[in-house]
DNA sequence: CAGTGGTCTAGACCACTAC
DNA sequence: TAGTGGTCTAGACCACTGC
């Protein structure tokens, strides 16, 4: 319907290259300069397809690296109480954990309020990255009670920590406060995921409730294409 | 840090108006030329500032109307049983809701399978949008069995439908499966809550099990600013 | 170093909205 | 009809990556 150099014929163009399997999930898209030269197309319009194509979901990028297709959304159920890992195993998909940070910090505005202690305490954190099939996809910050787990930096913290506060510590009735929600990276997560400032992702974050007392509290963020979650047997009155 | 003229610059400008209360939540933001005249750039870099801020949830835009200064998220627990009319209650603000559609129709292929029937077979379709104060925000789309449910389309259909099955249809003994993901709304839902195609929503779906049958499915789109999905006291192993 | 995406200019025309 | 955002061109320089 539409002159054949609008973005949409050129989004059209790459949609069709991806599905017919001659650029397969993970590979990398030609260069932005050959495309237009290949389409005949401005830089602008050949950039104005892909980001149509980025929120479409079937294209992701790394910064100031390239484009590449996007493979299928992982799954996953954030009310789980097993490992992520497994989770991983019965996708058939791998699953990397680099720990960034784990030290014990003043605890930040948002999490002391939660925990119900004076913004100065210390608390624990740990600070997680984690890749799916070789892309990061997942940043993790947990904020421990540090009363309620010592010793907690000695462990291993690439291992399952829901297993860790599980087994280890023994917090087995417990309730969660589940909040999803969208929000863009700032700076900071966007350069440890290796994407641009402003990255849409889906924030997870999830509040052990023990005893009616908060101990555990994580925020997860997950790259907007890369998760789909699922909850499977909620019963409701 | 950087010269005056990026796009950072000009967001934080905005910002900064916004912040100040200046731009109150829901007024329009001065046109794009205009700011290009004010700010001293060039008008694909305002668009850029603009789109940064829209990923950030400060503002929003309306097709081809302009842009707006956003408001807080409305917050709601997916897993509710009561009417969102209640919970709009509760955070004061205005819900609109307007049906599109009720129609029977032939079962869509994803439905029929869920449903457990062929996809030949007809079942009842309410297509709502709704709005929270006067921003339309929110798409429904409810499939439902038809056996199950008879005369569905006579009721009052821009009232609580979760009521409608709860009390009415006397489904109270059931079980969901809920899935949350993040997709892009496409040409005809754009045009609906007269935004641009594409744009980010937050997808909610949620199938109601009765005796292991599939009986409603409903799909939700969220415009992505719009909402913070919270579920509070998962009790978990 | 060459090549990539990221940012930016100064224009232009089109499709649509509100009046 | 006037004004809006939506699309588009043909250039340019910068910041960063990988080699």
């Amino acid at each position: 319907m539409n002159p054949p150099s609008t973005y949409h014929s050129v989004a059209a163009n790459l949609q069709s290259w991806i599905m017919s399997g001659e650029l397969p999930p993970g590979s990398k898209l030609p260069s932005e300069r050959r495309l237009c030269e290949r389409l005949g197309v401005s830089r602008v319009n050949a950039r104005d397809a892909m980001h149509f194509l980025e929120g479409q979901g079937l294209i992701y990028r790394l910064n100031r690296i390239g484009w590449f297709v996007a493979p299928a959304p992982f799954i996953y159920d954030p009310t789980r109480t097993h490992s992520l890992l497994d989770e991983a195993k019965s996708q058939n998909r791998k699953l990397d954990t680099e720990l960034i940070q784990a030290a014990r910090v003043p605890a930040p505005l948002a999490i002391a309020r939660k925990f119900g202690i004076p913004a100065t305490t210390e608390v624990l954190n740990v600070l997680r990255r984690r890749a799916v099939d070789g892309r990061w996809v997942l940043l993790e910050s947990c904020y421990y009670q540090e009363d309620d787990f010592p010793n907690l930096l000695d462990q291993d913290l690439t291992a399952s920590l829901n297993a860790l506060v599980r087994n280890t510590y023994g917090f087995k009735r417990r309730r969660q406060n589940i909040g999803i929600s969208s929000k863009p990276l700032d700076q900071v997560q966007a350069q440890q995921l290796r994407v641009r400032e402003g990255s849409p992702s889906l924030k997870l974050s999830r509040d052990v409730i023990v005893d009616g007392r908060c101990v555990v509290a994580e925020a997860e963020h997950w790259l907007h294409d890369a998760i789909e979650m699922r909850m499977r047997g909620r019963t409701t009155g």
